[in-house]
DNA sequence: CCGATGTACTAGATCGATCTAGAACCGCAG
DNA sequence: CTGCGGTTCTAGATCGATCTAGTACATCGG
């Protein structure tokens, strides 16, 4: 496979900004200035450099320009390629960032990649601040972190020094008991995330909201995990004796083990068990699954963890790190059986 | 939350090897030499410089050192956020471009960002190679994309003038078919990929290697796809009329919709009904699936074309494109029925 | 004591862009 | 014709690293 030879540029190489100056008979200077797009280029002489530059098939070295400029404009991102959920975080931070005039830099955490890794490599890339999606590394290294380079965790419980962005999971976790409540449930469980981050919280949330409902009594809570198959062992121990007549899981994977093992008992959902997830992810949306879920709004998260990013690069004090998450309704829910 | 001051560098930026030259008494040329541990320096005055290096917190802005030498050691990969199997590929890459010396550039690809964008960012990175995982983009994009950088295609068909690294798909397909006819299964059904892309191909194999078992006269083909609900809606079709005592499916994503459209039947797998899944992914591997699949062995993929993407920017013709896949025998297979 | 060899180190150019300061040129009022 | 404001354009420094060429200074053989 032979590489394109430049016209009129040394072989092989990719054209830079002074092959694109010389064949259209301009400085560099002015080149740089038509690319940019800046202002103080005569219309003629634009439109010629920018002719030049297509044919040449120009492509400005990103890495020289942010080199120059101090302003990198680069976000970097931590996260996990293992959980479908930081994948849609993910792909809703592109957007954003692309819409406030940042790029994005990825960096995958894996069983072979711990966290401290990825983080590094976003580092001498030269970010200029590090969203971190569910970070594993402790308070100390984040706090260490945090003193090079701004960094805000997403769906993370606050750490002191560090921004959080995140939704607010009592209000999640209310949502999803008082629809229950509404539809005529009792018996509501709750499979907890086991160790997870948010665990607690939601427990603590889900414990609450059923006093609230005046339903105090019928509390029961099942130890889970944020894994499939977390919910499944849970709901063995859920469906063998007094069956509940609705649960709670911690998140979507939660709930599909807990679906799961429903569907190979043979109870229907929701006629005979309704069930409620956490995260909305793709997993709640897809059409067999359609599993009613607390949305965590990927995009707003995504939009407030940018805006918080661009705050600390201007050194403000950020804002609005808080979301509301929505209760989604779909087909997993419904009035509980006689 | 307040930036490091640097120790007698400028307030706030990061110290450069410059400082670190200065801090050490020496000229900027030796402290690169410590830095890249590069032979010319004396044992004393490496450690020194390494010492206050480390006082400083010093890190080697890549963008620079990137700039500067021709090799970027760079390689790109664009993948699709929502698919698990992409995840496994991109995790095992980071193993084998680091093994090989290379560094990696994650690029997502998803429905808000198009992979045209996607490899426009790692050209801009001045990446050496884009290895791309199942690329959606047609044969006349691929093949200008060609023309700047060697691209490495994964899991896809092979497309003249770019290299395609993938696994033998009629030899998994066969090994599935001969896995089932040894347990003494003849009713073998194919749920097939639809209009995605190894499907074709596969379904071909299927079709053989039924004809080589010698049970041609059972060749039973249903339209499925590559995700869940594909093979719910097949499963629904093919568990309905006379049933087949085991199904190869076009991936692990259709298998488990197979499988659960079996188990809301109340089939038992495998007693009732074998299913085999192909890429063995994560999905398969869950505790609560333990899916038999083709193993389309992440790892060996992501070597072959690290070492293929490497072998081009040598430019030399690489080798060993076609790996062979692995069945790998979980518990969705036994005997089938009386 | 001189020149050869080798090690430890440095000055300055370089990568490809941006940015600053100033030059060239225009038309137009005085 | 001169001076002035405005636009268009250029030369050269700069970002933070690497790389080349070459300088000091020791050691060693003749």
């Amino acid at each position: 496979m032979e590489r394109d030879q430049q016209p009129g540029g040394r072989p092989g190489r990719r054209p830079t900004l002074a092959d694109v100056a010389a064949a259209s008979g301009v400085s560099r200077a002015l080149a740089s200035i038509v690319m940019r797009g800046a202002e103080g280029a005569g219309e003629a002489t634009r439109e010629r450099v920018l002719e030049t530059a297509r044919q040449l098939g120009y492509r400005p070295d990103s890495r020289a320009r942010l080199l120059r400029s101090s302003r990198t404009r680069l976000l970097g991102i931590t996260f996990t390629v293992s959980e479908p959920f930081h994948g849609e975080i993910v792909e809703s931070i592109y957007a954003a960032a692309e819409a406030a005039g940042f790029e994005v830099l990825l960096s995958a955490v894996g069983a072979q990649r711990p966290e401290a890794r990825a983080v590094e490599t976003l580092l001498d890339a030269g970010v200029e601040a590090a969203l971190m999606i569910s970070p594993s590394s402790g308070p100390a290294d984040l706090a260490a972190l945090a003193r090079q380079v701004p960094v805000i965790s997403l769906l993370s419980a606050a750490v002191p020094g560090i921004d959080a962005v995140r939704s607010d999971d009592a209000a999640g976790i209310r949502a999803a008991v008082q629809h229950l409540a509404a539809l005529g449930h009792r018996d509501i469980a709750h499979v907890d995330g086991g160790d997870a981050v948010a665990s607690a919280e939601r427990r603590a949330a889900y414990e609450e909201s059923m006093r609230e409902a005046g339903i105090g009594e019928c509390i029961r809570i099942l130890h889970g995990g944020a894994h499939e198959a977390d919910g499944i062992a849970a709901a063995g121990e859920l469906l063998a004796g007094r069956r509940p007549t609705a649960v709670v899981a911690f998140n979507d994977r939660c709930a599909l083990g807990i679906l799961e093992a429903a569907w190979r008992t043979g109870l229907r959902v929701p006629d005979d068990l309704s069930v409620v997830g956490y995260d909305d992810s793709q997993l709640a949306r897809l059409d067999h699954v359609r599993l009613t879920s607390v949305s965590q709004d990927a995009a707003g998260l995504a939009e407030a963890a940018v805006a918080c990013a661009a705050a600390r690069i201007r050194s403000e004090e950020p804002d609005g790190l808080v979301l509301q998450p929505a209760l989604v309704v779909r087909s997993t829910t419904g009035t509980p059986p006689d």
